[in-house]
DNA sequence: ATCATTTTGTAACAATTGATACATTTTGCC
DNA sequence: GGCAAAATGTATCAATTGTTACAAAATGAT
């Protein structure tokens, strides 16, 4: 038995009034699994044919690395989706293996009755396409900015947005220790970019507020990686 | 009027029949616009609210920089659609502007429409769902490789990943320059990151065949990254 | 205001990688 | 086999970043 009211409050079936989940549900195949603790839901590697949903309990993803032993590990509470985005794709497997934390509830739902559902509910389709795309832009976005490979042009990178087109000087909001753990660099490192840059009559800071003196200039320093 | 037989060429409706198309399109709402050469399709920043696939012709995508001249182009033939993985999400605004390379037709969904057309056909939703799931697997993928910070581990990763669990030896498809290139180093660079790895006894390269002497430890050199 | 804590600036040195150059080996073709 | 072109191994030096350490400045609580 599926207790809707806690799986309306995942982001997919968000904004979905109970009545018309189990409506729904009622009209597909679907099963609900239950795992003993340190039970293994999905081995990695294994092929997703089953969207999966925590309903009760919490389980782990391990990576298994190439020589067998398991790494890093995430949890997964109710009520997320479990590799909502390898559900579909060219390389549909478990990209890990998936362990039970405590005793838990699984709603697994076959690919195949996914996609009727996703016809017959508008909302419930918004909410999946939205969470993909969500999800991809972010690793656009991300990978965008990795590719800029010196400090200084993840930096400039960095002002420019904050500042968008319009303003030339705004409030740092975050450390720069945090701001090198985003660029992924160490923070000395990131200080003498900085400073560099402050030399060169690129920027100006003053306590938190940083002011962009030559836009044109650090434009360039994009363009010319 | 829609060229059938140039649309089912598109990823989005490969694998349609004509006719299946054509009774499809009758049941939405949808316009064939038509843009004169260097006519701006969309402005960049713009939102997303039409699903754009080129029938005729052929756009470009200009990447404007933060001081407003335009830098990158991408071109984009019939009959590609355009910025699929932007109709839906947080950040669901163009992030170029599309300027027209010739006379070029361009057929316009709106994204309500487009939902309907999803949710009439179950072959169209699943082109769509995995081209927008194979793009997210792909930058994931990417992105994974991206965060190994030295040669060192990224050559450890991709030769673990090139052998697979089951066998130590494999033979490189690509020349070193090629490699250099994908992971974005010189090839002197990586020349000697290989020459360290065989003098420490990790693996052993004869021509165009590898072995990995010991997996162990290039694991190690992933995680404690 | 004062003091402890956090944040920032900066320096010296090590490690990694890029740039460039050149010798050697391998490959493909005759 | 012989030869030219491509690929590889290697060396040197410059540039960038990491590491570590410490002092100065800013922040926040009392």
């Amino acid at each position: 038995m599926i207790d809707y009211s806690v799986l309306v409050k995942s982001p997919l079936f968000h904004g979905i009034p109970d009545e018309e989940c189990r409506a729904l549900f009622s009209k597909i195949h679907y099963q609900v699994r239950k795992f003993e603790k340190d039970a293994i839901v999905v081995q990695g590697g294994e092929e997703v044919t089953n969207l999966f949903v925590v309903l009760s309990g919490s389980v782990r993803g391990e990576m298994i690395d190439y020589s067998g032993k398991t790494v890093k590990i995430e949890d997964i509470e109710a009520p997320r989706p479990l590799a909502a985005a390898f559900l579909f794709g060219k390389e549909n497997k478990f990209p890990v293996t998936v362990t039970a934390n405590k005793k838990a509830e699984l709603l697994a739902i076959p690919v195949v009755e996914f996609l009727k559902l996703l016809q017959m509910n508008t909302r419930l389709l918004r909410n999946y396409l939205n969470s993909i795309s969500t999800r991809a832009q972010f690793l656009s976005q991300k990978l965008h900015f990795l590719s800029f490979k010196t400090i200084k042009e993840k930096v400039a990178h960095f002002l420019l947005q904050q500042a968008g087109d319009l303003y030339h000087s705004f409030e740092l909001k975050n450390t720069q220790q945090q701001l090198a753990e985003m660029f992924g660099v160490t923070r000395p490192s990131l200080a003498r970019v900085l400073g560099d840059m402050q030399n060169e009559g690129l920027i100006k800071i003053e306590k938190k507020t940083v002011t962009l003196l030559d836009k044109e200039e650090l434009n360039s320093l994009l363009k010319n990686g």
